[in-house]
RNA sequence: GGGCGCUUAGCUCAGUUGGAAGAGCGUCUGGUUUGCAACCAGAAGGCCGGGGGUUCAAAUCCCCCAGCGUCCA
């Protein structure tokens, strides 16, 4: 079963009548009798542009953004509707996704499956979203943006608890009267397209909102989830009803502007006091002037109606499809070349692109990111990069901090959320410095990739270029140009490349994302109830009563040594969770006492692996490994202080990527974007340590999410986003305050001392601090102690004395090695210069046969000492008993040496005595084997041969 | 999370089929000039990222680890 027709009153009572559409076949409502299309198909032109459909909005820029934006807020407000603050652009409360993509996203997966309050409703918001699917196409199509706002109104309706907000025919009302009243477009401009929308496990009725050709609202009604014996067939899957019922709204806020502005392209609407300046800054005037008759408005105009209706797929032939554009602007009467086209549109597609990607990144950076080469961090480098790269192409000589300043002040209001104005322009610095190094290496990686192409090539093959785009970041198009500045002048890019390249990636992710198979828990909890956590309330208690509920066959799940899995029905050991590992102890029952090798938690239910049986349904005396589980906390609390003291260091910026706590250790893994310095991490130590003595106790409360959010904020899930509606808050007085499932001190007192011992890198802008509190500081400063105890000791120095000992010791180390090498040769001179009895004269070439002691490095210095002299043509042939016997071969080059005799052949006739082989040059051989003792025959061989 | 690449002198980087560790810049010494980031001659400076393996022999081939870079999720 498909779903039904939506017939709605409020349709009906508009005069709308339901048609099917010509071109799609989708089934749409219009008051316009002539119509016969949807109004969103090749043959719907936007009719917008040049006359605009909304009256009354004569801003442009940031004030049509906020008029248009009140407009709609006030709109909903004054139906009941509660307005509430947007959501950060990175979901931090999510852990699928990196950035919000849609204002529902703001409610998923809480708020969607039911667990969670929403924070009001029905609810009304502008969301900032930001999409990078489509960002090749920013610029160019005249209305794709990476960063726009979807604004919307929400319900959520719980039929079965009598919860009935309102559903399709009230919502789709205040759809039209907003349209018609609040922005007077006419009845007859209006469209309503039934398309049902599935996604995310979800789907429902839908219909998409089309004014003047241009889709400006879709209306979902969510009210089904995908279940294999669901009722209704959607692309394939199957879904059924669920209890809570959605109404998802989305409204483009950036197309409600440009229908307002009419102008030929959406950024004209939105960004137009940048484009102006990006125009001026890179000449464009001079480049549009040098055709006086080309109407440009009348030209983009056009591109834009085209790219509404043509629908291009990402990765098409780029020259294929301006000629497209080409024949396609000429039957409409736009006369242009192909010339002018392509220096027009290149350009222009750069200087939209430009304040699109901006916005994006300074509102990623603005929530707090820090770019990175690995996840969310990664997106904020591409933006930038390719912000620069445009800049470079329209050869603006702006710096991207300069652009950003811009930016914020033009078209931000100055506004970011939680980054400051002078950390934003920092890290753009850092962005455009990386940006700069790696153009750098681009060229060296050129010259290296291209070695082997003669400089008259006219193509680069394609796997030097799938390699200087995949390891080096040199996008095809830059690695042309860099290579036409190194010398291969004629080098060009084959069409339909660029296509290829993201064919192969997109095939490379699939396969990647085959490979990855689920390994399934072996134990099943589903049967019992939910533990109760005694370990939050009784924080300081070593033992307890309870019940045994289960017991299992680890089934392998658990540590070494643990045979049975037990589950009770409370339990005071903190099951491993928020980087905190499993308490360990022992569970008694009657004269049988067994060990808890480690703790987990499976869906609510916690299990101790034990290494004993535990009688079901009879009482347990649980005992806690104290020392375990104190030093625990103590990592735990610490790692908490640590963060807040980073945070309040280093800036907005700091937020945890990570945490592990073991007795031995706790790493901290937080977000920045220089590596620290020793300096630093003594500075937060002392902060972090100011906080044991100055806060007495920490506070430690419950609230359910909805207020958590509202009263916190989202830099309260420093972890990860929570599961579940109970949020456990951790505040330690105004330092530190996070959502945090862990055990933790009372009072930070407790602690005693934290130690920061050092950071390392875990990727770039994620730097790792390493600690040591409570005992575990002690223990480690005791170790610290016993190294530079032991390495005195081996100096016989002072400890104090111990790096000057030791640099004094190395750089004589070197020196004596470095005198060493010349003594050796000096040997060799001596016994085989004058008088040396190893020196023999035959015809005009010394020759030297000697056994020496050293290896193959000491070796090789006496055979140049030998043989690199012209003046003395000589034959030398040492030998060694290092490892196994070497020998070693070589003749002065180009002298009555080299020509009577062949290093290779010689060795090879010999090497037999060591039980070995070798090779080399004929003026150069070497050679070794297994049979040191057969040293004096080898060499003996060789005098015999030689005559001697 | 996955793919690919890199790590060699203080710095920037070469190093071919495994067989004698190099260049440019910088440093030092001497000369020549003082007109510049000048010129000439010479020298010092290397556990070729760490660990294991293959081999007579590894900067080079294989495996593991670390750091860095890059593309894609």
């Amino acid at each position: 079963m498909s779903l039904p027709p939506i017939d709605l009153d409020v349709f009906h009572q508009n005069g709308y009548v339901r048609k099917q559409c010509r071109v799609t076949s989708l089934w749409f409502w219009t008051s316009d009798p002539q119509r016969e299309t949807c109004g969103d198909t090749s043959e719907d032109e936007y009719t917008f542009i040049g006359a605009p459909l909304i009256g009354g909005f004569e801003q442009r820029g940031k004030a049509l953004k906020d008029a248009m934006r009140e407009a709609f807020l006030g709109f909903f407000e004054g139906v009941e509707h509660t307005r509430i603050d947007p959501y950060p652009v990175l979901a931090r409360w999510r852990d699928d996704i990196h950035l919000t993509i849609a204002s529902i996203a703001d409610f998923q997966p809480h708020v969607t499956s039911g667990a969670v309050e929403p924070p009001a409703n029905p609810l009304t918001v502008s969301q900032p979203c930001i999409r990078l699917t489509d960002v090749d196409a920013v610029g160019r199509s005249g209305r794709h943006l990476t960063t726009f706002e979807m604004m919307a109104h929400h319900v959520f309706n719980r039929p079965d608890d009598g919860l009935e907000l309102y559903w399709m025919d009230t919502c789709v009302e205040h759809c039209h009267n907003m349209l018609t009243d609040t922005f007077g477009i006419s009845s007859e401009e209006i469209t309503y397209v039934e398309n049902p929308w599935c996604g995310g496990g979800n789907a429902g009725a839908a219909v998409e909102v089309i004014v003047g050709g241009l889709e400006l609202a879709t209306l979902v009604f969510m009210d089904m989830e995908e279940h294999p014996d669901g009722e209704v067939e959607l692309k394939g899957d199957r879904y059924r009803t669920m209890p809570l019922q959605i109404i998802d709204t989305g409204y483009g806020l950036e197309r409600f502007c440009w229908a307002a502005a009419g102008t030929p392209t959406i950024y004209e609407a939105i960004y137009p006091e940048t484009v102006a300046w990006l125009k001026e800054l890179s000449g464009f005037d001079t480049v549009s002037q040098q055709w006086p008759s080309l109407d440009l408005d009348h030209l983009l105009s056009e591109m834009s109606r085209l790219n509404g209706i043509m629908n291009i797929e990402a990765g098409v032939d780029g020259e294929k499809l301006v000629n497209l554009f080409l024949s396609k602007l000429n039957e409409r009467g736009v006369d242009v070349t192909g010339e002018q086209f392509s220096s027009v549109t290149e350009p222009l597609a750069n200087i939209y692109a430009i304040p699109d990607h901006l916005h994006a990144l300074c509102n990623m950076l603005g929530d707090g990111l820090v770019p990175s080469n690995a996840k969310a961090g990664y997106l904020a480098r591409m933006l930038a990069r390719r912000v620069l790269r445009m800049r470079d192409e329209l050869g603006i000589d702006v710096p991207l901090s300069d652009l950003a300043t811009h930016h914020l002040d033009v078209n931000l209001g100055g506004h970011l959320n939680k980054q400051t104005r002078d950390g934003l322009l920092t890290i753009l610095s850092l962005e455009e410095e990386r940006y700069a190094e790696m153009l750098r290496k681009g060229t060296n990686v050129i010259q290296t990739q291209l070695k082997s192409l003669p400089k008259s090539s006219e193509t680069i093959p394609d796997e030097h270029l799938f390699t200087m785009n995949d390891s080096h970041g040199l996008a095809p198009d830059m690695a042309i140009t860099l290579a036409r500045a190194a010398g291969w002048s004629s080098v060009s890019l084959r069409t339909g490349f660029s296509a290829e390249m993201a064919e192969r990636h997109a095939r490379m992710a699939k396969e990647a994302a085959m490979v990855t198979a689920d390994a399934s828990s072996g134990l099943d909890t589903t049967a019992f109830p939910p533990t109760e956590p005694l370990y939050y309330s009784a924080v300081y208690q070593p033992t307890f009563d309870a019940q045994v509920l289960g017991c299992m066959d680890s089934n392998e799940q658990g540590p070494e040594g643990s045979t049975h899995a037990i589950v009770l029905n409370a339990t005071l050991f903190y099951p491993e969770g928020g980087g905190q590992e499993g308490d360990r102890g022992t569970l008694t029952q009657g004269d049988a006492t067994f060990s808890v090798l480690d703790t987990q938690t499976m869906g609510g239910v916690i299990v101790h692996f034990t290494d004993g049986p535990l009688e079901i349904g009879n009482d347990v005396l649980g005992t806690l490994d104290w020392m375990r589980r104190k030093q625990l906390m103590d990592h735990h609390t610490a790692v908490h202080i640590v963060g807040g003291a980073a945070r309040r260091l280093l800036g907005p910026h700091i937020f945890q990527a990570g945490s592990h706590l073991s007795v031995e250790s706790g790493r901290l893994d937080i977000t920045h974007f220089h590596r620290l310095t020793r300096a630093e991490l003594d500075v937060m130590e002392d902060m972090a340590n100011a906080v044991l003595s100055d806060v007495r106790a920490t506070e430690k409360s419950e609230l359910n999410r909805k207020d958590a959010d509202l009263i916190h904020g989202f830099d309260l899930y420093q972890g990860g986003a929570p599961k579940g509606n109970s949020i456990r808050i951790l505040k330690i007085a105004d330092h530190d305050i996070q959502a945090c499932g862990g055990t933790h001190h009372d009072e930070v007192g407790q602690i005693g001392s934290i130690r920061i011992v050092r950071s390392s890198a875990v990727q770039d802008g994620v730097e790792r601090l390493h600690i040591v509190a409570g005992n575990a500081a002690l223990t480690y400063a005791r170790a610290q102690d016993a190294l530079v105890r032991t390495s005195s000791e081996v100096f016989g120095v002072h400890a104090d004395d111990l790096p000057k000992a030791a640099t004094r010791f190395f750089k004589e180390w070197k020196e004596q090695r470095k005198l060493i090498e010349q003594l050796e040769s000096e040997i060799v001179r001596l016994r085989t210069s004058g008088g040396g009895d190893a020196s023999t004269e035959v015809n005009g070439v010394r020759i030297v046969v000697m056994e020496i002691d050293g290896d193959l490095k000491s070796m090789t210095t006496m055979l140049k000492e030998l043989t690199l002299d012209a003046s003395t043509p000589t034959l030398a042939i040492l030998g060694s008993r290092d490892g196994g016997g070497k020998l070693m071969i070589a003749t002065t080059e180009n002298t009555v040496a080299s020509e009577r005799y062949n290093a290779v052949d010689l060795l090879r006739s010999i090497s037999s005595h060591i039980r070995g082989g070798g090779g080399g040059r004929p003026t150069f051989a070497q050679g070794g084997g297994s049979h040191a003792d057969g040293l004096p025959d080898a060499l003996e061989a060789a005098r015999e041969q030689l005559g001697l």
